[in-house]
DNA sequence: GCTTGACCTCAAGTCGGCTTGAATTGGCAG
DNA sequence: CTGCCAATTCAAGCCGACTTGAGGTCAAGC
């Protein structure tokens, strides 16, 4: 009926560490315990995959947790999100073009980056213009 | 002729303590000193924002001090250029498709997510996707 | 009833990229 | 010569999201 520690570990892909971090900050709960071990209903997992979906779209654990009611409901703000679509969309436009700038410095047969009229133009964009959030998976 | 950290950090918009740390790190180099203070060759400035570029492109200060001779000179390395290119390309692309599925949920008319299939779909996917390497300013 | 070993707690550590603070130095103006 | 003030050094702190390690507990199997 209920599911222990290690066996949420095992359905979720998450190491039980961090499910009892998650459980101190918040975001999951357990329903009881057996004896010293946590259990959890069944339903913690569709939460630990709205977690999931939701740190990849580059939320951070404090945001999520106001999203989810004690009974481990997901309500999640529908403004926020479609305020965050707009800023991946954004972010997505933008590495688009740095690709783009990348690549072309890559290749420019100009000895010297610095004499690559191309390169100059990316320098002026790169000023202030700060590294900040942490984003999904990049490859590398 | 030569600048002092005080107008390097004007000049390039870093903070002076960004330069020390810099300098440490040995991303730049001062050129000497006049009494304590620093100075710089003007060229540090190119480097600078070489620097903020790469940064911006997500290579970490380690990597991008490899680039940089101890003259101050940049030579990046073509491949890796060419590889992070692909990379960012990647992330731009997934990140597309991630702001269609958070606006989709956003408008979604189902009152619980978990009952919308594309909703299910979405947490499939994020299902072993982790959050993971700092971006660019992304807009909050 | 005893051992086993998975789970527990709590504190501390990690990583990257800086920032902050206290105590010190030293060129320059008066 | 004195005092000012900005720049210096060095160690420590910060942020978020976890992980790690030491030492403790207890249900279950023999």
């Amino acid at each position: 009926m209920f599911l222990d520690i290690s066996e949420v570990a095992k359905q979720s892909g998450l190491p039980a560490s961090t499910l009892r971090y998650y459980e101190e900050k918040g975001l999951i709960h357990s329903i009881g315990r057996r004896g010293l071990r946590r259990l959890f209903e069944r339903q913690v997992l569709d939460t630990l995959d709205a977690i999931s979906l939701a740190r990849w779209a580059g939320f951070s654990l404090d945001e999520i947790r106001d999203w989810i009611s004690p009974e481990g409901e997901i309500r999640i703000d529908r403004q926020r999100l479609e305020a965050r679509a707009d800023e991946i969309e954004n972010l997505a436009t933008r590495l688009m073009s740095l690709a783009q700038m990348v690549r072309h410095t890559a290749h420019c047969p100009q000895a010297d980056h610095f004499s690559c009229p191309e390169f100059q133009r990316m320098l002026k964009v790169a000023r202030r213009r700060k590294p900040a959030r942490a984003m999904p998976e990049a490859p590398r």
